[in-house]
DNA sequence: CGGATTTAGTTGAGCCATCAACCAAGAGCG
DNA sequence: CGCTCTTGGTTGATGGCTCAACTAAATCCG
């Protein structure tokens, strides 16, 4: 239990209130938005696309397994999920690993190296086009500290635990 | 196509690239956390509390289903589905309208109420937590002031479709 | 060496989201 | 009335996310 007994609810302030359900709208529409482009532009989701990212981002565009998890804050089974989602379709491969065999590298295939440098300049678009065309220079800041802070903390909660929260006893 | 020809990329600045990642880490990680907590102490995901708080805000906590899609901006499939595994779980029910023979009325039902009352107060806490209490009082300005500008923006984009973008012709 | 523990990664079940197709009731109109 | 169009809502297929359980290789340690 997060919280056993509460003793007074400190129910959100008003304009706490407003800028909380105007967070969530943007997110979802911002979210939505991106994931329809790329899906209806180049049959990526946004998943996809990231994970294309990080491996592009490499040397040899080849990363273990657990490496990928890390870079990307995702649980290793939603990664494995994805991967052979991802295989099938011919974006990546895994290829065994010869200093540890129970490893495997992932390797960006050369149709998902292009596939991604087709996608990317698309994706860099709708974001600039819809957050950052919208800020001011101040606003583009505040977001970034905004952000950095919450995640912060919340990385704070969660003590370095790799596999986040992975046993019955969650974070709390 | 969203872009068809793209001529010049242009590409994020550095600091508009550290505010994006800053701001999908907060995302995943926040997102993340409220999930676990909801369905950790109270087997509830955060799309169904969304829906419970539209209809508890309601008087005699019921709503027609397109009027909750729209209040919700969700697709009304999806609402459609979420509320069929709602009602086997005995949060809401259907009930048949008499103005509109097509239409129905979701209810909350008793135990639909009393089960977002135990939750809510938690689920306000953890916003406070890791949000608000985190956040000076002009970032929570700014926060609210950023989102609905992006927000905005996004919906002059997708002008006043209902069903966001149903047919082929996405927003665009 | 040999047994216990940890680490790397996969698998399966169940819930959630999206898309396209569908059905039935109302509304407009000749 | 009867025909079409629109609106309210559901359904099924498919792909994505989470949790728990599992396999197999590596490491630790006596």
């Amino acid at each position: 239990m997060t919280q056993a007994t509460i003793e007074a609810p400190r129910w959100l302030e008003p304009h706490e209130q407003a800028a909380w359900r105007a967070y969530l709208e943007m997110n979802a529409k911002l979210t939505a938005h991106l994931n329809r482009q790329m899906q209806a532009d180049f049959g990526l989701s946004i998943a996809d696309f990231s994970v294309m990212v990080q491996l592009s981002e490499h040397v040899d565009g080849r990363m273990r397994v657990l490496e990928l998890a890390r870079a990307m804050d995702w649980e290793k089974s939603r990664l494995s999920h994805q991967l052979t989602r991802m295989q099938q379709r011919g974006l990546i491969e895994r290829s065994n690993c010869s200093e540890d065999r129970r490893g495997a590298w992932i390797v960006l295939t050369d149709h998902g190296r292009k596939t991604i440098e087709t996608a990317a300049p698309g994706h860099v678009e709708v974001v600039r086009t819809y957050l950052f065309d919208v800020l001011s220079a101040d606003q583009v800041d505040a977001l970034g500290a905004i952000s950095r802070a919450v995640a912060d903390r919340l990385d704070a909660a969660c003590t370095g635990v790799v596999d986040p929260c992975q046993t019955a006893d969650t974070c709390d």
